[in-house]
DNA sequence: CTACTGAGATTACATCGGTAATCCGTGCTC
DNA sequence: GAGCACGGATTACCGATGTAATCTCAGTAG
């Protein structure tokens, strides 16, 4: 866990997302990985491992001659982080607003009215 | 109602929130409702403002020898365009998950769940 | 008429993010 | 041993963003 959360760009996390699939791997995956899923060239690739590794979101450990990369920060830290971030820049830090504007804006599945009508009843035994 | 929806920064979205509170509204207005909230320069106010009308963002009409701007993005749009990208980015475009997460790591009040409650079982009627 | 002022237009400049290309060092290939 | 290949490090370049300063022009004050 960071202490502090590093600011991942949305190429970035792509990498990221490939770390969170499985971890460590070498760049070699990595690379492999993202050409399938974007047109990425290897050597933006490589460069977007770097900065994560600067910004102290991804960890190599050198194996043998090669490095095995991890990611630091968590796929829950980021979006957590993510989150709070609309939640103040674009809803003023409130929480209903956006849950209201989800609710109304996206279509959910019966699905997940189910889950969110469980979780509301959790939380409302919970407070009381 | 602009048709595509302009792509507006961070330091920018604090203009355009002076003027959903209020539009029309001078520049000189602007400046001031944003050098009370904020430490930007004069000049830093009105180089946003400009950006934003080249965006298509806000529009200004003559009034006299000033212009009065206002809003042509709305409120609403931006969010709803800001929250479908954190969606999409974020989220992998599910709802459950980041309401699943909204939820749990947000403190909601009473109020927020009593909203939310009204809100699932309106969704869950017009389903059915 | 003339100089000054204030709003808007233009220009500036550093940093970040997207997207690479180049450089460097060390094993592998003859 | 001499050169090549490959992973990693460094450097590059452009547009967007944060943050202004400068330029221009039409009124206003004398």
């Amino acid at each position: 866990m960071p202490s502090t959360i590093p600011v991942i760009s949305e190429a970035e996390s792509l990498v990221m997302h490939v770390l969170w699939r499985k971890a460590p791997q070498t760049s070699e995956e990595i690379v492999g990985a993202l050409q399938t899923s974007s047109d990425w060239h290897e050597k933006t690739i490589r460069t977007l491992l770097n900065r994560l590794l600067g910004k102290g979101a991804v960890r190599a450990e050198k194996e043998g001659r090669r490095y095995l990369y991890s990611p630091i920060l968590s796929r829950e830290q980021w979006q957590s982080h993510e989150s709070r971030n609309l939640l103040d820049r674009v809803f003023g830090g409130k929480v209903a607003p956006l849950l209201v504007h989800f609710s109304r804006n996206e279509k959910l599945t019966a699905k997940d009215i189910a889950e969110l009508r469980k979780l509301i009843d959790a939380i409302d035994r919970k407070e009381s």
